[in-house]
RNA sequence: CGAGGUGUAGCGCAGCUUGGUAGCGCGUUUGGUUCGGGACCAAAAGGCCCAGGGUUCAAAUCCCUGCACCUCGACCA
């Protein structure tokens, strides 16, 4: 049978290029991340994708725990009356509130939000816990689920109930509050960047675009193969919006009797969704080392030839006793072929191939999957090599995808520019900072503000959408 | 949420117009030969045709409703 002919009947992804969508789901569904479950817009994420998130979750959990936070608990169902305490908040979550209504067959007398977030149940608790100046800061974070009832889902991106991080945190000073906001900014940030190997553009977003109930809103936003833009994270500064309904008071060093300074943070199983669309191929997923659940695959070439498979087994147990997740897939029942195209669909990092030829010359075959680069690594230095090359490849992820950014973006001083600009990139414009430009520019262009970058240096006087005077820099981009 | 499309074995599909109780390829299982980019031979297993209603002697096929996915748009921290 001609080879042509066996291809068609091989699973595959339909081509990014030619329908983004499409491949996204391909890819996601074809590599055992998540599944479908009875429940709209509800997955169950599979051991591959859940041990991505693990890897995630880490990561961040040891950065917050080096910057002061600990981790709690909280309830997932917050009763009603909470939820409508700070006015913007419920505005901006009552429309997607799942609800609790009946315990087993009684009404409830005040029905139960499924938290779609927990700022109104930390507030509550936080009211009990803060007295004194000296129990501040008190920083806190959760792992948990929160629901959402989305109109329209998709796997990762937008889902009902998604996993996340919520971090809230009570301070005595609007200047500690603050700085708490920016530092975990910079903590996604960093993760994005040196551990997902996501370049993005942090900043404040505009009033429009803020979280309900916050004084400020901070993001960072990366950006897909498609030229979309993506919240990959937001931090919060509250101000006192939500301390005064929920009278979060503490007696200061002045005997004052004091409003707490809050903030909060988060960041999701999104991050799945930007690190397969960051990074994907043709060929599936390309993963950052860092949070590869598998970082090396090792493929025996002719398994069944005599000491194939002691070698194998050998660099396994090098590999794996330095710390690196590394799988022999000793598998007699498929080919070498096949077993190329699967771990490439899954986005392994690092191959290696160890066969007869190899052997003799005392070497393993490698690919890498962020350049499709074959070469040879020597068998006596093997562990030494591949920890560079898994290095090397987290960092050329990185400027990959930063050079595909940096290309994709584009400074704009016209709307004809900017609206041309957001169809595949972002648009850097000054902009007045009015509602009803910003309005506009969504009507026509489909567009939507990102955030305003830390640097602004401004670049023109005049706001590239409507004409007034600039008084920001901002990012625009259309968004998933 | 609006317009359009799709849903049949694990996966990819045919069958549906003109109703008569389901087929192909891949995969899977077993045995053997293979092994450096999706191997080959032989035998076998595998389906409440997305779900729920309806029409009919009879429904994968026709009608209604719901669910899921895709495309475009609307909405969204």
């Amino acid at each position: 049978m001609a080879k042509q002919e066996k291809r068609d009947f091989v699973q595959h992804i339909t081509p990014r290029s030619e329908n983004f969508s499409q491949w996204y789901t391909d890819v996601v569904t074809q590599t055992d991340l998540m599944d479908y479950t009875p429940v709209r817009g509800c997955m169950a994420l599979r051991p591959y994708g859940n041990r991505i998130w693990e890897l995630i979750r880490e990561e961040m959990d040891t950065r917050f725990r080096e910057t002061g936070h600990e981790n709690v608990s909280m309830p997932m169902l917050i009763p009603e009356s909470l939820l409508l305490k700070e006015a913007e908040h419920v505005e901006g979550f009552a429309p997607e509130v799942a609800w609790v209504t009946h315990g087993g067959n009684e009404k409830l007398q005040e029905r139960l939000a499924v938290r779609p977030t927990s700022e109104t149940i930390f507030c509550t608790m936080f009211a009990k816990w803060v007295q004194s100046w000296r129990d501040l800061p008190m920083k806190y974070n959760q792992w948990c689920s929160v629901m959402r009832w989305e109109k329209t889902t998709r796997p990762f991106l937008r889902t009902a109930e998604f996993w996340w991080q919520e971090g809230h945190t009570v301070h005595a000073t609007a200047e500690e509050a603050q700085e708490e906001t920016l530092q975990m900014l910079e903590v996604y940030r960093e993760v994005c960047e040196d551990v997902l190997s996501i370049p993005v553009f942090a900043g404040r977003k505009s009033d429009k675009e803020k979280f309900a109930g916050a004084r400020a809103t901070y993001s960072v936003e990366a950006m897909m193969q498609d030229g979309k833009a993506l919240q990959a994270a937001t931090s919060h500064n509250f101000g006192t919006n939500f301390s005064e309904p929920f009278e979060i008071q503490f007696l200061d060093k002045d005997g004052a009797l004091k409003y707490c300074h809050e903030t909060s943070w988060g960041a999701s199983t999104r991050l799945i969704g930007a690190l397969i669309m960051t990074h994907g191929d043709e060929r599936g997923l390309r993963l950052p080392p860092k949070v590869a659940p598998l970082q090396v695959v090792i493929l025996p070439i002719a398994a069944h030839k005599g000491g194939v498979m002691d070698v194998c087994e050998d660099a396994f147990a090098q590999l794996k006793g330095a710390g690196i997740r590394v799988k022999l897939d000793d598998r007699d029942h498929v080919t070498p072929g096949w077993k190329f195209n699967e771990w490439e669909l899954k986005g392994v990092p690092l191959r290696l191939e160890i066969g007869p030829r190899d052997i003799a010359n005392g070497v393993a075959t490698y690919m890498r999957r962020d350049t499709l680069e074959k070469g040879t690594l020597a068998l006596d230095n093997l562990t030494q090599d591949v920890a560079d090359l898994l290095k090397d490849i987290q960092d050329t992820l990185l400027a990959q995808a930063r050079a595909f950014m940096d290309e994709k973006t584009r400074d704009v001083f016209t709307m004809e520019e900017l609206a041309a600009q957001v169809d595949g990139g972002y648009a850097r414009a000054m902009w007045c900072g009015e509602r009803e430009c910003e309005d506009n520019v969504k009507e026509e262009t489909g567009a939507t503000t990102r955030n305003m970058p830390f640097d602004q240096t401004p670049f023109a006087d005049t706001c590239a959408a409507c004409g007034k005077k600039a008084q920001h820099v901002m990012y625009f981009a259309r968004s998933y």
